[in-house]
DNA sequence: TAAGACTACGTTACCGGTAAACTTGTCGCA
DNA sequence: TGCGACAAGTTTACCGGTAACGTAGTCTTA
């Protein structure tokens, strides 16, 4: 049925032989091999009667380069850089992701993505796998690996940029803030605004260690400020809206009293909105509700939500740019911070 | 300051030369390189206890495989898929994504992404980039491509997988549903809940063709039912929270007795719903609202939103999984339908 | 018991590009 | 006029795998 569309050795040999070549190109025009490479890639040496030629014979043979023997053949010749996400579906990293290709694209380099769903161990393997296509450097996410990733990254020796964390020393170059002090900070603000028995629900997927800095940094706060923390309640699951909602159903149910709680993010956050508001839960009257990442939709609701907003695209521009700049030998500083903001909202 | 980790020709080179490659193994475990080569990618033609010694071998100098030499050495060793989606920073296409990346890494394939915003001229300039990666297949979003793709496609014969459309006979392999079915039956629907001032609010960013074949087959099906969509209101913009809360305010400027309004997506729906909730518009007694494509948030506000829930994981599993089963040389259906269902909600 | 088949490897020739070294021609200048 | 400097190329030697083919032994079987 489909047989014509079936892509068998005969084909991918004729398709191979019809595919021209630097060596094909040089022949067209008349000069050597080595020319022709030098003029594809913009470099120097030769005259722009010789440069017309070997374009206009590149142009009429269709040649697609062959960035696969570039790097083989010149090991610094990778226009390849990993990265890695703790996952693909959160709309955070959606935008990270975005800011770094968007920057990768326009400095020439491409992207080859994996997810590890805050598994090191995953995390070690995918760069096992990412290791063996000899990339230019690789983006990882937080700052927790495991031996065998710090190994491997020592031993290829290549860029490395962890982003997202800040709270130890890098690697080789981070981009970031500290999800410690973000706690801190939204610990204090609910202090200032004269909340006393306060509460939060986290979903702490695996062992989401940049969460669990937050919830440390706003613990602090609280029991520096005389009120510790009422009450936490932390699902093992995905931080999605759902737990958010059942989430603070239960954290209620132990404790009725609570006059706030802070959220693991923004979704979670948006899940315990619902939920007050399913229930005749005046916010924030009877409860304040605090987020944290800057989901669009937070700052759209009938209250905007008190939330921490994380420079994602940001975070991803100039971990790219860092990446390269260190590719091109060029100074860069090891750690660039992207500062946070809190938004007062009006959930709180 | 950071002059120890700079990664110089010096200490790249030093990091070569101690990288173990196929002939050092042989060299250590007293045998061919071809032995190991087959050993080590799970080939026959070696004993047992062969086999134990170049493992050992391989083990004891941490050997790291060089997928750029194979694939290079042997065309069609590639483990290398090209996938372009319109923007990375769309829950919907987080979770597309997600799906792909999950089965293909099962699989032993590594991703490359890279996105074009809706444009086909992005897309080519991406697609002819990834092409000199010689990707073993690529998988485009959507139905409209340039020319040029379509020449380059050819021209290579590699797997093509187009998501996310249906409308046309595919270039090679498709996974998705019709958009224009959507439309249609999201028409029907409305028209059967007694709604007859139907209007339409949406962000065509770029030349968004699916979110247009919604709108078409939603018009058509109002028009055969003898209610003709009342009024439309575009926006060039893309299609988040904050143009659907304006792109209401405007439309019902224009068209204040809309007993209905139908928008690009939830995300803008749920602009439009809270648009509703400042104005104290009453949904769904004063206004129906209905959205596509099923975000998360849009089941978990106060009143369920009446929308088109687009099974966005698995076509990117099924995408996946069709490319490498064409890989191997097996048989595959040309187009996978996976369909969408329309939920009731409580917002119509 | 010799011919043939099978097992378990080894040898060789690439794949397409790049770096480095080498060649040739041209020009300025003492 | 002779010499060095420089521009504009060419030549050669790889990079690390893989496919195709070769071959030495072992096992089977008529």
């Amino acid at each position: 049925m489909s047989s014509e569309k079936v892509i068998d050795n005969i084909d991918r040999g004729a398709a191979r032989k019809a595919k021209a070549n630097l060596e094909d190109i040089a022949r067209e025009a008349g000069v050597s091999k080595m020319t022709v490479s030098r003029v594809l890639r913009g470099s120097t040496g030769f005259s722009d009667q010789t440069r017309a030629r070997v374009v206009a014979a590149a142009a009429r043979l269709d040649y697609v380069p062959n960035r696969l023997a570039a790097a083989f053949g010149a090991d610094h010749a990778s226009t390849l850089v990993g990265m890695c996400v703790p996952r693909l579906t959160s709309g955070l990293f959606g935008h990270v992701l975005d800011g770094v290709d968007r920057a990768l694209s326009r400095l020439g380099y491409q992207l080859m993505i994996g997810s590890n769903n805050h598994s090191a161990e995953d995390e070690e393997a995918w760069l096992r796998q990412i290791v063996s296509w000899r990339p230019a450097g690789v983006i990882l996410s937080g700052r927790s690996h495991s031996a065998g990733t710090v190994d491997l990254l020592r031993q290829v020796a290549m860029p490395v940029v962890e982003i997202w964390d800040l709270t130890t020393s890098p690697i080789d170059l981070a981009v970031g803030f500290s999800h410690h002090d973000c706690g801190v900070e939204m610990g204090q603000f609910l202090i200032r605004r004269g909340r006393r028995k306060i509460g939060f629900v986290g979903a702490l997927s695996r062992s989401d260690v940049m969460g669990q800095a937050r919830l440390e940094g706003f613990q602090e706060a609280l029991a520096r400020a005389g009120h510790p923390i009422a009450a936490t309640e932390v699902l093992q699951d995905s931080p999605g809206f759902y737990p958010g909602y059942y989430g603070l159903e239960m954290l209620l149910a132990r404790c009725p009293d609570l006059d706030c709680v802070y959220f693991h993010n923004d979704e979670m956050a948006i899940g315990g909105l619902t939920y007050c508001q399913s229930r005749g839960i005046r916010v924030p009257e009877d409860l304040g509700i605090a987020g944290w990442g800057g989901m669009e939709a937070a700052s759209v609701l009938p209250k905007r939500l008190t939330t921490t907003i994380v420079p994602t695209t940001a975070i991803g521009k100039a971990a790219a740019e860092a990446l390269v700049a260190r590719l091109k030998g060029e100074d860069v500083q090891d750690v660039t911070v992207t500062p946070t903001r809190l938004v007062t909202g009006e959930t709180v």
